[in-house]
DNA sequence: GCAAATTTGTTCGTATGTATT
DNA sequence: CAATACATACGAACAAATTTG
């Protein structure tokens, strides 16, 4: 009953567009017509309708109006290695194809490459000595067009002195560095571990990937560290960082046996 | 240097912050402070706190002040099989195994029990017809007595025709839903599959996790289908949905050969 | 191309309510 | 009870972006 009259109006305004009363993309009143409707001052209906968009229900753009949000396609990533290879969804080749499964068109910037001295973190994640030198590659990633997630991978520099000097080079490496690191050093992957956070994004991310409201649309991180076979147990070669939006993105995991696909989400 | 004034603001704050000017627990200046010392009105300087608010870095209390927010320590969920057993730390004695190995003290309400007609959602996960009588067990868990995770898993109504009838039961079946299954009816889970997702809470949601400005801090929603062996392939029997907030969970998944502890993080 | 109208964004000022100390 | 501090609400003016005529 004490509800302050900025809740109340919200609310309604939400009951509305929850009911279907007002669909996506549709325009709501204006302030104006808010501040009349609800017998409140302007600032009062600016309150109700920000708390809609820090709940991500409506957008608002400066000279235009304020709409509905849109539902944006989940695209959905396989995080658990596939039946047919050792892979998972996350990198390189093996991410694209998932995406092209899920009628996606992927695309990537040319990698960015680095080389610098790992910090504890990098550090403690590859099992190296703090201020090791590692090589950097950093990747932009694109579905459709839109940014889709931001990919960072830091190898241990000793890995380029063996001979995979392709780690070094500014361009993709055909077949994805998976196999290059096989084929060129017998570096093979045998398993690798997930660490999920979730968190607000950083201001290069929420420019990347324009989530305007810095701060309202989380980021999910997944921080893979690779394991190789040394003889004397798995140990960790590479850790890659990759950072998705948490408005268009889900994550799938499947444990011993399951039925082999999904079945195709139903499309207009 | 046409910023608005109130990010101006608040960037100075954050950067204050984030230097550790200003440490967790510390109060911010007030808001009439804010005011003279930036030559803002106060509903300025409450814009740039808000925005703070929005990032998690600030609380405010009223009648007491605004506040630096302390970090939470994040709980370590582990999605993916254990070595030693089939199964992993979302569910049941395993999650609490897994909450005393980081040494926290898990707890879990009594389970509510109801019948019901499945869902569109629930039916597709299940492999049965919408309408379908399904059992749906909910609990809330707690880890040192907060509020952790809310889970909620529905079971055909078939099982308990066939005498699992525990599942009716609103009390904790000893050793858990898991074996009680395989024990009584030889419904052994052979493979799951989660769905993760990211959103923002529901009320209910915001209510009992004590999240305050609703809509701030997103929920992890993780839903888990089990499947059985029918000889003709695996077949879901249960799906389980368990929400965790974001600000004080992350998530673990192993694949292929890693190493078998991960080193407990340094405490101060 | 330009001017006017529309709509949200920013900022100021003020008053009163509510929770805490 | 009084003082402090944030929460709610009203009113007003101008800025900035977009659409319309």
């Amino acid at each position: 009953m004490a509800s302050p009259m900025h809740q109340v109006i919200a609310q309604d305004l939400r009951e509305r567009i929850e009911s279907g009363e007002l669909l996506p993309g549709d325009q709501l009143p204006t302030e104006l017509e808010l501040r009349s409707r609800y017998g409140a001052a302007r600032n009062t209906v600016r309150d109700a309708v920000r708390s809609l968009m820090t709940l991500g229900l409506v957008v608002s753009r400066q000279g235009q109006g304020t709409f509905v949000a849109r539902r944006l396609e989940p695209f959905v990533t396989t995080l658990s290695p596939g039946p047919e290879n050792g892979l998972s969804g996350t990198e390189g080749d093996d991410a694209f194809a998932e995406a092209r499964r899920q009628h996606r068109r992927p695309s990537a910037s040319v990698p960015r490459v680095e080389t610098l001295l790992a910090t504890r973190g990098i550090a403690d994640e590859l099992g190296v000595p703090e201020g090791t030198a590692v090589i950097v590659r950093r990747q932009e990633r694109y579905l459709d067009g839109q940014p889709w997630s931001l990919q960072t991978t830091a190898y241990p520099m000793e890995l380029a002195m063996q001979g995979a000097m392709s780690l070094l080079m500014a361009q993709d490496i055909p077949g994805g560095t998976f196999a290059y690191l096989r084929d060129t050093l017998g570096v093979a992957e045998v398993g690798h571990r997930d660490l999920i956070q979730v968190r607000p994004p950083t201001d290069d991310e929420a420019r990347f990937f324009d989530l305007a409201d810095n701060g309202r649309v989380a980021v999910v991180s997944c921080m893979r560290t690779g394991y190789q076979d040394t003889g004397e147990g798995p140990a960790p070669f590479r850790v890659t960082c990759t950072v998705f939006p948490a408005d268009r993105n889900e994550f799938r995991i499947s444990s011993g046996q399951v039925p082999p696909a999904q079945p195709a989400p139903a499309e207009g």
